[in-house]
DNA sequence: CTGAAAGCGCTTACAG
DNA sequence: CTGAAAGCGCTTACAG
């Protein structure tokens, strides 16, 4: 039944080798004579040997792994964020061990926890600038931390300008006749967990307004939690203000999506009476011709992990920042290209 | 700087043992002296000695650990979910890894990776039969299986009647006067990830009427994703349809609070014009005074990691069904108790 | 470039 | 009830 999996040593047996020499092929070393690696694999092939990263990680002394904290949401933006680390981190054997922090004990329990300690060669923590809730804002760690999508001058950073992204949202709505408004996606309520994208994207956005000369009074921004469903209620709430033409920022794609759909309920066309702009350029965004602010999040991912396999190679210079841009995406929800209006 | 950890060899020196008696009392071996039990673990608190999971992996070849695929929705029931599982899994030693399904495409890359095997003693499924992805309808691996929140004749499976927290619902509504409205959580689009668990509800819901002779066209379901806004939106639908005193089943507890916000936006009273009743019994019903139809998520999850440990340990009968029932539980959203309003 | 050996920190029969 | 030994499947210097 359970057939007993083969080990290096029966591949090295077959490959006509030393244990070590299999083990170099695993590990991509160098000093290997191609045709030797050859064999290796071919006999690793035949075997279907797979190895076994329990014992890899015994032998070496490390957990081969990195574990990500994230918050307890599932968007599109975190699948992508986990995608561009995955990416680089197989590439270099380790595995990716998810954290969703479901409640803030399980932070602390998890955080101090002698798990932690064993099975984490790397941190990477998502969002959350988690430093302050420890003494002397240090994660109780000593392994290597890496923050993504969240600022701290004491660990490596990898971050989006939202500020930018938010002006250059407003430069562009500013462009179209009609009433501008923008929808802002409110922080969780704990404040032990913020962060202030939304707010860094928001502001972003008054000012390029301002700098235009374009009207922004309060009552054009209205709140919501993150849902499609958000996007719907705010639609009708501009819409008791206004009349169309109106363009609305809608802060994140997932919202924006909401405005599209009740734009299509109510009959309106998007892109001339209604005009929508997103935030993140996810993948679905241009599924529905949503223009959009987009972030590159793999690539924000993939920098993180290298960043923190810097770190867990020996590297020790300084805490780096790395800012990403966003850039603008015009379709066919602020009227551009082929102009065929959003049918939801 | 990164001391080197004390291991099983110093705490059996310290206390004078030998090794295997350390590693009997780490294992709540019977077979230890209660004084011996008692003297390696003072020198492991002395020591600040934690095992080493790896060493333990390979060495007991076996991973001690379960793993968890669950939707990539972050809800509280997941969250209670998880809680349950754990509690009854740490205790045993076993580790609890999350997958969260991102992807069709990484679940059959995570299926299908030698990583599984490796990773998991035993697997629990949350919410998703994924059976039917597989030839022959069995998961490919060769470890116990249980199903949670979810059934399938070919594995063990718990779940809620949720049919039953229908009829309850409906009978408790039914009690009331005034028109009576229900509030569908939609399925995910993606029909091979399909549950069905709204449907039921509403099923038992709408039979509960039946029987009581309680009207319930179908211009009085909303449909809506999962949200707080979705409740928003219903209620606002409703009351396009009818005036106070009406009566909302939620379908689930968040969107229950969502219809408890806009009731409190439009000055309505919670409890007399508009009663709502939820699905869940999540800890923040109780802190709202939301009447809900509650599951006893924790015990659903303790009971599923049993039936796994009782799998791993060797048990081979056939497959086994727990069903789980819901109880109603009436607080002021309904009119129960004090009758203080809800404020939001 | 490659092999043989030592060692990682545990668990598990096996004797006593 | 307890100790000493073998072994889990790898990695890593160390020689060559």
């Amino acid at each position: 039944m359970k057939r007993k999996r083969p080990t290096i040593h029966e591949v090295a047996t077959r490959a006509g080798v030393g244990l070590g020499t299999v083990s170099r092929v695993l590990n991509n070393h160098k000093a290997v004579r191609p045709e030797t690696r050859a064999r290796v694999l071919r006999a690793m092939e035949e075997l279907g040997y797979t190895p076994n990263p329990h014992a890899r990680r015994i032998a070496g002394g490390r957990s081969y792994t990195v574990s990500i904290l994230l918050p307890f949401v599932a968007t599109e933006f975190y699948r992508r964020l986990i995608e561009g680390l995955e990416g680089v981190l197989l590439e270099k054997r380790y595995d990716l061990a998810l954290f969703p922090i479901l409640s803030q004990n399980r932070l602390r329990r998890y955080l101090e926890s002698t798990t932690l300690a064993y099975l984490t060669d790397g941190l990477i923590l998502a969002s959350y600038d988690l430093t302050e809730h420890f003494d002397g804002g240090r994660l109780p760690t000593d392994r290597p931390v890496v923050l993504v999508d969240a600022r701290n001058p004491r660990y490596d950073s990898v971050y989006l300008d939202n500020s930018l992204g938010g002006r250059l949202a407003g430069e562009c709505l500013a462009r179209f006749p009609g009433a501008i408004f923008a929808i802002k996606v409110e922080e969780e309520p704990d404040r032990a967990f913020r962060h202030t994208v939304f707010a860094e994207r928001m502001a972003g956005f008054a000012e390029a307004l301002a700098t235009a000369g374009r009207p922004f009074p309060p009552e054009h921004l209205y709140t919501t939690r993150l849902s499609q469903e958000g996007g719907r209620l705010a639609l009708r709430y501009f819409l008791e203000r206004t009349s169309p033409p109106l363009n609305v920022f809608a802060g994140a794609d997932l919202v924006a999506l909401g405005v599209l759909e009740e734009a299509g309920r109510l009959g309106l066309t998007v892109g001339r009476e209604v005009r929508v702009l997103g935030f993140d350029g996810h993948p679905f965004a241009e599924e529905v011709g949503l223009s959009t602010i987009a972030q590159p999040v793999e690539a924000m991912g993939a920098k993180a992990a290298q960043l923190l396999l810097d770190r867990m190679q020996g590297y020790t210079g300084p805490p780096r920042e790395v800012r990403f841009e966003p850039i603008l995406i015009e379709r066919e929800s602020t009227g551009a290209g082929a102009g065929a209006p959003y049918v939801p």
